[in-house]
DNA sequence: CATTGTGAACTCATTCACAGCG
DNA sequence: CGCTGTGAATGAGTTCACAATG
């Protein structure tokens, strides 16, 4: 077993999938799934699988497969997403406002304890949630006070950044942007990017260039 | 110059920033760049800026560095985004509804000429740009009477394999999907995954085991 | 002479192939 | 016997280092 090297930033990604299918294998009354079985349902290779759960420990029996429960909850504590975690969101727009309505969030324990906007004429909303749009200048004192653990950025790019240092001002260092701007963030930070426009340029890119549109 | 050799999928998402750092850099005032600063503005390797150009041709000066305005436009032409593009989008929910109104969409050219749904209490709508909510069961005659070339999935996860399989029906074979499911596709169609709670997986993951949260 | 363009070196990731084992 | 676990082989992507050059 290799759970000392370095694992492969793709591998987390996989890991989240995997995750996803063995919750729906499970729904459907699967017991036991084979890294075949689990590869085709993700679009992998079974080696991959294997490999990608080699890195965390021996979850499987040989000649017989994964346990579909067991390998679900394994994962879920490695990705550290077997209990709930704190939101906040900045920039309470379309997109903002859609994301505090989101389903998926908190059914896999993702929950918005607070929303920040600076426009006045937004601060003091209330959602049906009970959540309270706040004054950005409240940023701070509500991550402490609320134990916000992951801010969400969906504010216009100009001002992503100033909400990023915001954020890291009042210690939350995992950032997930959803703002089409590159942020500037210490090491100590993580950030993950969601980018639209790029994913929209990719599938121009190869319609132009593979299929020939 | 390596003009034929395979170029990475990594590459193209790389251009698309570059583009974007540019378009600042040319609002800026800026005439010309070096691949440092590029690179800087885009945290990579200027190395990697270089290597990424160099797949497409020879764009910079020796000694000098890089027209601003003449990059931005060469980039634009390699990703095919020097044109506009008409998209479908079916599913209109919070995030459907948010994204017909995302501003980023039409300043670069990506236009919603059409919204599907299949609830029939929103069917019909009007929203003030004019779009009216159309039946999914006219999704494969709207493709051919409104040219739609990219197809955007903003359903829950458990209908989306069928929208996106009437878009394919339909000729429509580049996908933007943001249902967090696995979609299968043939060879011959393109699909890129915008996946939320896969990237907050990422997060919490890092969080536990790069910072020991 | 500063900066590009690029082969070579290196690092990282995936797949193969088979030994190990229930 | 079948499927996992994993070292070895392969492949892909990034960075280095320096020759080429406006």
């Amino acid at each position: 077993m290799n759970r000392d090297s370095k694992i492969p930033k793709a591998t987390i990604t996989r890991l989240s999938l995997y995750c996803r299918q063995l919750e729906l294998l499970e729904f459907d009354g699967y017991r036991m799934v084979s890294s075949e079985k689990l590869a085709w349902l993700c679009r992998v290779n079974p080696a991959q699988v294997r490999k990608d759960l080699g890195y965390f420990g021996e979850f499987g029996v040989r000649g017989v497969g994964y346990d579909v429960r067991d390998l679900k909850r394994q994962i879920k504590k490695i990705l550290a997403i077997n209990r709930d975690w704190n939101l906040g969101i900045a920039g309470i727009g379309n997109l903002g406002t859609a994301l505090l309505s989101y389903q998926n969030f908190p059914a896999r324990g993702f929950n918005f304890v607070a929303a920040f906007d600076s426009d006045p004429k937004k601060i003091g909303k209330v959602f049906s949630s009970g959540l309270v749009i706040r004054d950005v200048d409240e940023l701070k004192n509500a991550v402490k006070e609320l134990n916000i653990e992951i801010g969400v950025i969906t504010t216009p790019p100009a001002v992503a950044q100033g909400i990023v240092d915001l954020f890291l001002d009042a210690n939350v260092n995992a950032i997930l942007n959803f703002s089409p701007t590159q942020i500037h963030v210490p090491e100590c930070c993580l950030i993950e990017n969601i980018d639209f426009t790029i994913k929209l340029d990719v599938l121009t890119y190869k319609l132009k260039n593979e299929l020939g549109i």
